[in-house]
DNA sequence: AATGCTTTGTGATTCAGGTCACAGACACCG
DNA sequence: CGGTGTCTGTGACCTGAATCACAAAGCATT
């Protein structure tokens, strides 16, 4: 069996190059649910992935929440690698959206990692490809509808989409009701079906129309 | 009279440690207006500012466009080093704002400068303050109002601002008639004194107070 | 079956922001 | 001086989204 390092390298092959101090770190395994850093905390850790998911939103004053995006095994924290760099405060809030598997890089031996070429090239690479999707999070929550938001939702993860209204509106950085109705009318006009936590795309093709269409100027 | 290369060193000291390819950069001067890079295009150089200012922003699809950010000498573009780090396109527009001078440093040096512990480590510290700024922008655009956006542009300008209303809707991606009615209002409850490209700021207390209000919950 | 919880559904209402359509103000320039 | 263009001001109106206040399902547990 693989120890949880081995499994740690396949995903991302980069820490390969770091040597043995790797191998002493501990592995944690957290339930769903658990907040792995909190927005305005230090960061104590980068956390790199072996299993499950995380989610990592800002959270509104009056209790509303906005998702920044998700880390998957592979993937790297935006939030937490910038606040390293700089040695801020976390400027999101992490947590678990799946039972997750995961070890925390120290800070030392995250900026030590950064003089490994292989390393700083995978770091920086995933770290581009992130920012242009919040530049894109960004375009999308100043300027498009909420229907063609829930609809870019909806798409991309298989044919059903299991979670609840209230997860969805927390995703988009709305409130239950408007998901509740959009989805009703979606549902009126065929795009999908509506079941307990359970959404179906039945025309992808008409979700997507919504979700690219640009406000009628 | 100091070199252009002088006074970029100056700005950025990082890169006095990277010899003297970067003595052979031709520098450019452009005025005002001039559209440096823009959304979707491959990126062509690293922008490194002697002088001026340059306005980084998303457009919408009907015309708005959003502010991201603003670059000024000693500061770098988010946008730009994300695009070269994982040689995508950019995810945004940079205009100047004013007459700038800057050199361009080709992607093949600017990988090569990362390499460069002092070079990488200030880069990573300026894009990882963006990065922070950049999510403060989310929240804002998501949940704040738009007279509290509005009044934290008008802070931390000096005492006035000189621009035009529709200059401040593009910055905070709304329309020119919201600016102009919520200055009014600030006119009116004597936060502010209005002349023809000029807000006076007369009760920064005030605007503070309406920029920091949340949402009443 | 009764209880109690979470998830959905819906109407009524309010409100911020955007759109349209102008009109006046100011500045520059021939 | 009058003309032209860029700014600014404003009212009427529209609409997407949030809020409030419930009611009805659906599921789980006893």
């Amino acid at each position: 069996m693989p120890s949880a390092t081995d499994t740690l390298c396949q995903h991302y092959p980069a820490l390969s190059g770091l040597g043995p101090a790797l191998h002493k770190l501990p592995t944690l395994a957290v339930p769903a649910g658990t907040v792995l850093f909190d927005e305005g905390a230090a960061c104590t850790g980068f956390p790199l992935l072996i299993d499950g998911e995380v989610r990592v939103c800002r959270q509104a004053p009056n209790g509303r929440e906005l998702e920044l995006y998700r880390v998957q095994p592979g993937e790297l924290c935006l939030v937490s690698s910038s606040a390293l760099f700089a040695g801020q405060a976390l400027s999101a809030r992490g947590v678990s959206s799946a039972p997750t598997t995961l070890v925390m890089l120290p800070p030392d031996a995250f900026r030590a990692a950064l003089a490994d070429a292989v390393f700083r090239d995978f770091v920086l690479g995933l770290f581009a490809e992130r920012m242009a999707d919040l530049s894109a999070l960004i375009e999308s929550v100043a300027f498009a509808r909420l229907d063609s938001r829930l609809a870019t939702a909806l798409l991309g993860h298989g044919p059903q989409r299991h979670t609840t209204h209230q997860a969805l509106a927390d995703e988009l950085g709305t409130v239950r009701e408007m998901v509740t109705r959009l989805l009703k009318r979606f549902e009126r006009d065929g795009l999908v079906a509506l079941s307990r936590e359970c959404i179906s795309v039945l025309d992808a093709a008409g979700l997507r129309a919504v979700a690219t269409r640009t406000s009628p100027d």
